[in-house]
DNA sequence: TGCTAAATATGATGTGCATCATGTAAATGT
DNA sequence: ACATTTACATGATGCACATCATATTTAGCA
């Protein structure tokens, strides 16, 4: 059955977001197109009107997820607490893509690579932005060293079974971090 | 054909080599157990007397690369140039188990975890040996962030297709690892 | 109010892969 | 030397999944 040009624009708008929290949860391969459009509440069949393959899917939510992830803007040291914290940590299916989907990228296509260039360019933007109180070179070094330790912790806590080593890896990073981001690190 | 016990140990030891090699160039669920086994020189049929299901060997991979893995033991700064330089970012198959394996722990069965566990315990307590400098709740800090950054650093490098890009994440995390090194640092 | 095209549903199709069943030959112990 | 065990090879088996073919219903438009 047709549905009016709103309806399919709201369901590819499901389809993608459907598509972003499951791939995040766990992981590309393990999701099926068929679970996708069924927790998108569609059946599968109507997939292919809207996406050429599952790659296309990939790529697609990709650049959804990562243009919608504004996260980062407001204050920086509120950010970090947030993301390094247990309840993101135990949130992967809607934490940040960057953590949950950086290291699955190698294995994908290369509009899903693209899109995660650009994901991570205006990030390392966002959090240099954030930064007044360094001049223009040791921004762009603490942005990047920072997001690095940040989107290691997260992927480290959540790879380990111990719930104590993984609490002090978001903490020791988390304060690690802090220190970082004091002035007198500015050399 | 029966082989020896010895031939046997070697078969093993090779279908653990070619597993781990595979399975950071490819990821766990893109390599199939007969490319494993094809790898290591045998047919695929020989792999349920070794392991007993695709999980087990994964798990006992992981304990096995882990295991191997002790570097980080000698100069820290040399480890740290190492692992942050273009051609380990290039070499995931023979890189550094770690950042080419973490993020899929996740979806791994309790033992692949618990492998996991083990493995970033001791590369911690690694990093944290060479680091006489710094006193005791210091030290464990340095270490953690460090390596939450060297290894988020990897995935990030390894996951963007700008190459400029991709080496500026490697250089800056190094330069901002490398100023959290010096002493004055240890507030 | 019909006509046409488009969006989704239903139902194949084929392939790739983990796992298993059985055969074979060589190593080990007596 | 012989018997027995065992490591590996060859060849099923069955399932899960991406993709495609066709049917159905309704929106969009005259």
């Amino acid at each position: 059955m047709k549905v009016s040009r709103e309806q399919m624009a709201e369901n590819r708008h499901r389809i993608l977001d459907a598509a972003s929290w499951l791939f995040r949860e766990k992981g590309f391969e393990a999701v099926t197109v068929a679970e996708v459009m069924n927790a998108a509440g569609l059946t599968h069949g109507g997939f292919y009107g809207h996406f050429s393959s599952k790659d296309d899917l990939i790529a697609q939510t990709l650049a959804h997820v990562l243009a919608a992830d504004s996260s980062g803007g407001g204050d920086l040291r509120a950010y970090v607490d947030a993301y390094l914290a247990p309840r993101h940590r135990d949130n992967c299916a809607g934490g940040c893509p960057t953590a949950g989907l950086a290291a699955a990228i190698r294995h994908q296509s290369p509009a899903a690579r693209s899109a995660m260039t650009e994901g991570l360019r205006s990030q390392i933007d966002r959090i240099g932005k954030a930064l007044p109180e360094f001049d223009a070179a040791d921004r762009r070094r603490v942005a990047i060293g920072s997001w690095s330790a940040m989107v290691g912790a997260v992927i480290l806590a959540r790879a380990i079974d111990d719930p104590a080593l993984s609490d002090e890896v978001l903490e020791q990073t988390r304060a690690w971090i802090d220190a970082g981001l004091g002035k007198q690190f500015a050399r």
